[in-house]
RNA sequence: GGCGCCGUAGCCAAGUGGUAAGGCAGCGGUUUGCAAAACCGUUAUUCACCAGUUCGAAUCUGGUCGGCGCCUCCA
């Protein structure tokens, strides 16, 4: 079954068919660097990482590219709200812009977004973009008006058909500012005359700065070609950024720009857009993993079809990590019955365990493959994941995995259905390594041989029938966040994630 | 006003022509000294509403109601 994904520019669903076969290219626009993320902004790379891994997983050699936009009007209103004077005003631009850059990759990386190849900033590509810019003004696609250049619409017949608006319309609705010095009020800026003291570059036109959409043409055609396959972002970038950007890349280059347009839904809270102007709206990354997994971030952002909107509470990441939980119970379970670490699993352990998939177990492969076929349909194998995890614990369960000895047939079965269980969650991006906290607990030097202390001193109380006692230890370890467990090989102690 | 999306159980959510995945919460059971964990069963004769197409519709068509996004910076 061939990969099929919906296209924004079509408006339907499409077979996956690349420009070079075996190859994908992907953009992704990334941020504009002027305040720290947030929620919303982890909605692209988290979707397209997890989309990254399904196309290497099928088989694609894949290059992604996302890009920062260090240079734009709101870093300059930024930094001018905090005093900076023409003097300092560029200096302070470049060390907010690696201020929040810094900030930004560290949420990735949190969310275990890993997949990234080429991360361009706009002002390492000003010559491109001065390139691209000479050369629209060169066709007729361009003119220079007053230290700026814009882009004219009504010289690309095809403009408005990535947003699906029509032109005539849009001019006719659209304001026209006085002493504008555009042509025609759809016309967008390609390059930008500069004020004293602004970042600047040298240009024909005079020093000044990209416009909004430009950067995203320059870097994408220079990194994955004039024509490549994937080119992704938030819903609310279709128009005018992406429109804009179809317009001046295939004017420019003669060719069309990329095939398929993927859009992710927007994070809402409470039912209302997250947005910066908004202020109620803003969940901050940096909070929000001092609280939760990024496990349990990732997999809200998995939860449902990227294209749907995800409306954001707290409640729903407390149900989630509620969710979750079970397979981290899971792993603890499967390092008791085997000795090694869910964690340690890969492809090769398939092999070393030599044993068959149970059918149920390849079903569920199936079914997990089909939904990721099928527009990258994360929510429906997430789901697939939970029925995995019932399958191996009944089999667990049905088997006495817990109480030894154990045939050594039978655990490699397990081993095999585990592994599995192992392959399809790190396609989503999911359980790749233990949880923050379990890590934290384990290293401290006296927590670990305290509660073993507090246990076998308990066991005692149960062997001689004191369970008044030995539950009251229970309850009180209970109240400071330690579970404990009484099965059938001792009892094991846990320390719930936060 | 234009373009587009959505409405599936108490909540979240998959399913786009063949008779309703999964999660959370709840209830009953197995297990347990009691719990926890795990497993089993159970919770929508029905998919906002109305009409139509069809042997058959949550899925297609038309209409109604309700919620949302874009059209201005936004991931």
């Amino acid at each position: 079954m061939p990969i099929r994904l919906y296209n924004t520019l079509t408006q339907t669903k499409e077979d996956l068919q690349t420009v070079v076969p075996g190859r994908v290219g992907m953009y992704v626009c990334g941020p504009t660097v002027y305040s720290f993320s947030h929620i919303g902004h982890m909605v692209g790379p988290v979707i397209f990482d997890t989309i990254k891994r399904y196309l290497v997983y099928s088989g694609y050699e894949v290059t992604w590219v996302v890009n920062i936009t260090d240079v734009d009007d709101k870093l300059i209103q930024r930094v001018q709200a905090e005093g900076a004077t023409p003097a300092d005003m560029a200096a302070r631009v470049k060390a907010l812009a690696e201020t929040v850059t810094a900030d930004y990759l560290d949420c990735l990386k949190a969310l275990g977004v890993d997949g990234i190849d080429q991360m361009p900033r706009a002002t390492e590509h000003i010559p491109g973009i001065l390139e691209i810019t000479q050369g629209l003004i060169e066709k007729g696609n361009a003119y220079a008006s007053g230290g700026d250049v814009y882009f004219d619409v009504t010289t690309d017949a095809d403009y408005g058909k990535l947003s699906h608006r029509d032109f005539e319309e849009l001019e006719a609705g659209a304001r026209v500012d006085p002493g504008d010095k555009k042509r025609n009020p759809g016309d967008f800026a390609l390059w930008k005359g500069s004020k004293p003291g602004e970042p600047a570059w040298d240009s024909p036109w005079g020093p000044g700065r990209p416009g909004w959409h430009i950067e995203c043409s320059a870097m994408s055609m220079k990194l994955l070609g004039p024509h490549f396959d994937i080119h992704g972002g938030g819903l609310d970038l279709v128009f005018p950024h992406h429109e804009n950007e179809v317009a001046q890349s295939e004017c420019y280059s003669g060719k069309p720009f990329a095939t398929y347009w993927l859009h992710n839904g927007l994070l809402t809270k409470g039912g209302k857009k997250i947005s910066k102007s908004d202020p109620e709206t803003i969940v901050e990354m940096r909070d929000l993993l001092a609280r939760h997994q990024p496990d349990t971030i990732r997999a809200l952002l998995l939860s449902s079809h990227y294209r749907r909107p995800i409306d954001y509470s707290n409640d729903r990441l407390d149900e989630l990590d509620r969710a979750l939980r079970g397979f981290r119970t899971f792993f603890d379970r499967f390092e008791r019955i085997t000795g090694q670490s869910f964690y340690s699993l890969n492809a090769s352990s398939q092999k070393t365990a030599g044993a068959e998939f149970p059918d149920e177990v390849s079903d569920l492969r199936r079914q997990f493959l089909d939904a990721m076929d099928d527009d990258f349909n994360t929510g429906g194998a997430l789901g697939v994941l939970f029925d995995l995890l019932r399958v191996l614990n009944r089999y667990a369960d049905l088997q006495q995995l817990d109480k030894p000895p154990v045939d050594a047939a039978v655990q490699a079965r397990f081993v095999a259905g585990v592994v599995t269980l192992r392959e399809l969650a790190g396609l989503l991006g999911l359980f790749r390594e233990p949880s923050k906290s379990a890590e934290a607990d384990s290293g401290d030097r006296l927590t670990g041989p305290l509660l073993d202390l507090l246990v076998s001193l308990r066991t005692s109380l149960r062997k001689s029938k004191n369970f008044a006692l030995s539950d009251e230890i229970r309850d009180r370890l209970t109240e400071l966040g330690v579970i404990l467990e009484d099965g059938a090989g001792g009892t094991r102690w846990k320390i719930t994630d936060r």
